[in-house]
DNA sequence: CTTCGTACCATGAATTCCCATGGGAGACGA
DNA sequence: TCGTCTCCCATGGGAATTCATGGTACGAAG
């Protein structure tokens, strides 16, 4: 799994472009693929991380059939097949189970390198970021963060302070 | 697993360069490979650790089939993913399980050996840890830590003397 | 035709790799 | 038991490669 550590600035030209630090891009399951970059309120900052994340996220179509190849309790199929179309009718007239993913899906871009490994990062993104001509990105484990480097700054301090407050 | 004991200093050359121990190295999983350091407050030194000790931490199969190939209960796997939503939908909206692991990966950098076994540390690690131009490796069992060699010292008398005044 | 977005190419700096050196500890032999 | 030899490991410098960064050209869309 992709595991995203330490922190790297890097600079963001007239473009929009930045540099994916390489361990990030390594981190990846396809590392010459692409990231998910999304905004969620109310962070400071964008959130990013692997396809194979959300992948993980969505079973794949029902068709009740183990992925071993072998087939189910039938009655236990019937009734899997009913749950997903109602989920679907559902959908359709807008009501979905998830707001919240829903949200999340329409926010989040998806971000192809170019040759250089280099992503363009989307003006209102940047703009909800405030992130101008410079951005770090932070590792967060499973997932990383793209900063404005003095906000970032800030919200550094602010949990070296609550660890060490904490401690004490 | 890594067992880490006994206390090395070293030189930092200019470079940020510093020689790992011998017997540091040959405890880690992949000898060869590379160490995590990190910072954390409220410490006077950086921690290290062998990368398997964070790999560890995060759970494998992302598609929810077992390591042996097998595929789990259903029922489970369910749940399973509508854990892993409801994880990425509140880190999405900053609301981490875990701000001590996030401060964590954010501050623990990813050191390489190179040929001759040397790491380099960063520059804002050395920083917080007062390191210049020598660096004590304390064996700590599971974990080291890389010291100023003075403060370590006194760190050391601290030490001794809590366990003196404990035993009195 | 103009503007936006994308791919390709060029450059400089920082990092990493490779080779050379020296010291210390242990092995071996006298 | 003492001296010497050898090997391992820490250390330093220089060279080559990688990576971040900036610019230009090409293609699509309005």
């Amino acid at each position: 799994m992709a595991l995203f550590i330490s922190a790297f600035e890097n600079k963001v030209d007239r473009k929009g472009r930045v540099s994916v630090p390489v361990s990030f891009r390594m981190a990846l399951s396809e590392p010459q693929h692409c990231i998910l970059v999304g905004y969620l309120p109310p962070n400071k900052a964008l959130t990013g991380f692997d396809r194979s994340r959300l992948d993980g996220l969505y079973p794949q179509p029902s068709d009740g059939s183990l992925s071993d190849g072998s087939q189910p309790d039938p009655a236990e199929k019937e009734e899997r097949i009913a749950r997903e179309r109602l989920r679907l009718q559902r959908e359709m007239m807008g009501q979905s189970d998830d707001g919240v993913m829903d949200t999340l899906n329409a926010n989040t871009r998806e971000l192809p390198f170019d040759g250089e490994g280099r992503v363009v990062l989307p003006a209102d993104l940047m703009k909800r970021a405030n992130i101008e001509d410079r951005a770090i990105f932070v590792g967060r484990g499973s997932r990383f963060e793209i900063w404005n480097p003095d906000l970032y700054e800030k919200q550094r301090e602010a949990e070296f302070k609550a660890l060490a407050g904490e401690a004490a």
